[in-house]
DNA sequence: ATCCCGGACT
DNA sequence: AGTCCGGGAT
């Protein structure tokens, strides 16, 4: 990559923070500096757009206010308030994180550190150190990696590392927390993908439509029920039989669910 | 009805 | 490189 000059670095980062004065949207996780809201919040934002997280993070944090609250809580009620996001596997792997921090006795403030944990990878490790301790670090999610391509200080085939190279560059001395916030909105609310058509990275699941139905379905309900026959399942869920063996399989294969002698429960 | 979106795991 | 979910846009 070229050199960005210092004014052009500047010049980015009055327009971005001018924009954001006037067009900041306030939202539950940005009132708290609390690592474990954060955390909480960053992992739903992983997978799910902002306006269908906020009600599921208010739930969240009121039915598990603290770490150890959550570390302690039964799979099933954690699955409960998850179910409906979307990518329930990361419900699980929060609570596991949860109890490793537990064990720890102290938050994570490294970012390798907290890449150990399960489902907290280079994005999320780097943004939990921002909006918590306003670490002096850079990230980049899709929607940085958008402005960065818009605003050509990046390329469409720049590789994630470079990215995270040019993101660190722009960052204003001891705003971190605040310039994630600007981009996050700016990204989301101005340079829109639709708008600017740079096309994320990330591919999608082929699994169709109907089987990830299929998948949730049982998930809800087996937060509701345990220690339940498949055929209690086919009938409850209107599985089709042909499938809820596969589906089953899918779902044990990715721990959310146990088989135990002929019953199936969720984990735990 | 069909396409689009998204970070981390394996 | 392939896989994972569910809502929203078109």
């Amino acid at each position: 990559m070229t050199n960005i000059s210092e004014k052009n670095i500047r010049n980015f980062q009055e327009k971005i923070f001018a924009w954001w004065m006037e067009n900041k949207r306030s939202l539950p996780w940005r009132e708290t500096t609390d690592p474990y809201y954060i955390l909480i919040a960053e992992i739903m934002l992983q997978q799910t757009q902002v306006n269908r997280s906020i009600e599921k993070y208010l739930e969240f944090i009121e039915e598990f206010p603290s770490l150890e609250k959550l570390a302690s809580a039964p799979i099933s009620s954690v699955l409960k308030i998850w179910s409906g996001l979307g990518y329930n596997r990361r419900a699980l792997w929060l609570q596991e994180a949860a109890k490793q921090i537990v064990e720890l006795k102290e938050f994570p403030k490294t970012q390798e550190e907290l890449q150990k944990l399960k489902g907290i990878g280079p994005y999320t490790s780097r943004s939990i150190l921002i909006f918590a301790f306003n670490y002096e670090i850079a990230t980049v999610d899709t929607n940085i990696r958008r402005i960065l391509i818009a605003e050509k200080f990046a390329e469409e085939e720049t590789k994630e590392k470079e990215l995270f190279i040019i993101a660190q560059k722009l960052l204003p001395k001891g705003r971190a927390r605040d310039w994630h916030n600007a981009l996050m909105d700016y990204g989301s609310l101005v340079l829109t993908a639709a708008k600017t058509g740079i096309k994320p990275k990330t591919t999608n699941s082929e699994k169709s439509k109907e089987s990830r139905r299929y998948r949730g379905l049982i998930v809800k309900y087996l937060t509701s029920y345990s220690k339940v026959k498949k055929e209690q399942i086919v009938k409850d869920c209107n599985i089709p039989e042909e499938k809820v063996n596969d589906i089953l399989l899918g779902l044990i294969a990715d721990g959310l669910v146990v088989k135990i002698k002929k019953n199936y429960t969720l984990p735990e």
